[in-house]
DNA sequence: GTCTATACTTCGATAGAC
DNA sequence: GTCTATCGAAGTATAGAC
């Protein structure tokens, strides 16, 4: 079907619809999040694939092509699934509700981590999260806006901010299997949401 | 001096305190924040120290034994200088502060990436964790007690937990870049922290 | 699109001489 | 305590046949 790349370098590249390039970013992604990027080599990404190691190669240029392509595909489901979700919030506990989930949240930190030291992924990531911050505003000063948010509450930005470091730090720290303090938490933003904003119970 | 160690297994062991040893948990550092952990290899490690990569071995049986030992003679050397600083904080705002402060946060962040798939290095983790968050709780609850909390305030377990995450998600989206909504955060803190504590000023 | 074959590098780890 | 020597495994990546 769909004919082969030729790229700048004389070597061929897989088309991008492949179903077997598709095949190889689900090992990747998997692999991923059950033993961290390290973990993710062509050989033990093809052989989870039931595939030769060799075909990474031709799908993906490097490596480290892989493991963008692996992001954007995943962060781009994300994405949608969020919008949707949060289109249809009418209330900060709601908007808590999709925050505090922890689903996705370990693969986020994992590229977080990889990261931290390779330029490509980081601009990657940082451009998803500007979007992400985005559409979590909007959603945040929706709502706030239909209860007539008070003068001594926080700016809309803030909430967010603040939302998103306290989930950060609930969810990281239950996988190191530290959880003190942590229901005191959690009863207190309930109480803090409620207070704010009555109807949302 | 002192003598090397039998273990179980008839490998020799080099001395905990000797020279050598602090060298290569030197290197093995460095290399960890500039490059991540997965650069750490004891070839690596030992060419940056200026020595022969055999004495990885020597003096940590497995790459697993080294990762550990860095993470905790860096984390009872941070433990001891954070204590000595808590004790000395009068107010929310100095500890504030201290919270902040992005030294060591990459360090940490590189561990819990590397500890999200080591059992070993995860319960360790952990369990200074619980000490680093025990003495923030007290250091709270001193500072809390000397200005009278307000009835509305928050417990203090709460506001270490509010602060950690913050801090969390302000230093790790600045290394990525990321930082919309920061500057109207850190104006929000300050303005909080004061109205719960004026003498701080 | 997938295969065989392969070049080359780096890795963790150990044995034993000095 | 440090060295030489070495094993076997795994890594990335490429060329070229089918």
């Amino acid at each position: 079907m769909a004919s082969t790349i030729k790229t700048a370098s004389t070597r061929r590249l897989g088309a991008p619809d492949s179903r077997t390039r598709g095949l190889l970013l689900d090992a990747a992604e998997q692999l991923m999040l059950e033993e961290g990027y390290a973990a993710v080599s062509s050989r033990r990404v093809a052989s989870r694939a039931g595939l030769k190691p060799q075909l990474v190669h031709y799908y993906f240029r490097t490596m480290d092509d892989l493991f963008l392509a692996v992001y954007r595909r995943s962060a781009e489901h994300n994405l949608e699934r969020y919008a949707a979700a949060l289109a249809s919030a009418r209330s900060l506990q709601e908007l808590w509700k999709l925050v505090i989930d922890p689903g996705g949240t370990a693969f986020v930190m994992e590229f977080v981590a990889l990261a931290n030291h390779r330029k490509a992924i980081r601009t990657e990531i940082a451009r998803h999260a500007e979007r992400f911050r985005q559409m979590q505003l909007d959603a945040v000063a929706r709502v706030l806006h239909g209860c007539g948010s008070p003068a001594n509450s926080c700016p809309p930005v803030v909430a967010v901010l603040l939302m998103t470091g306290l989930s950060q730090v609930l969810v990281l720290e239950k996988a190191l299997g530290i959880t003190s303090g942590h229901d005191e938490t959690l009863a207190f933003v309930e109480r803090c949401l409620r207070d704010l904003n009555p109807s949302g119970a």
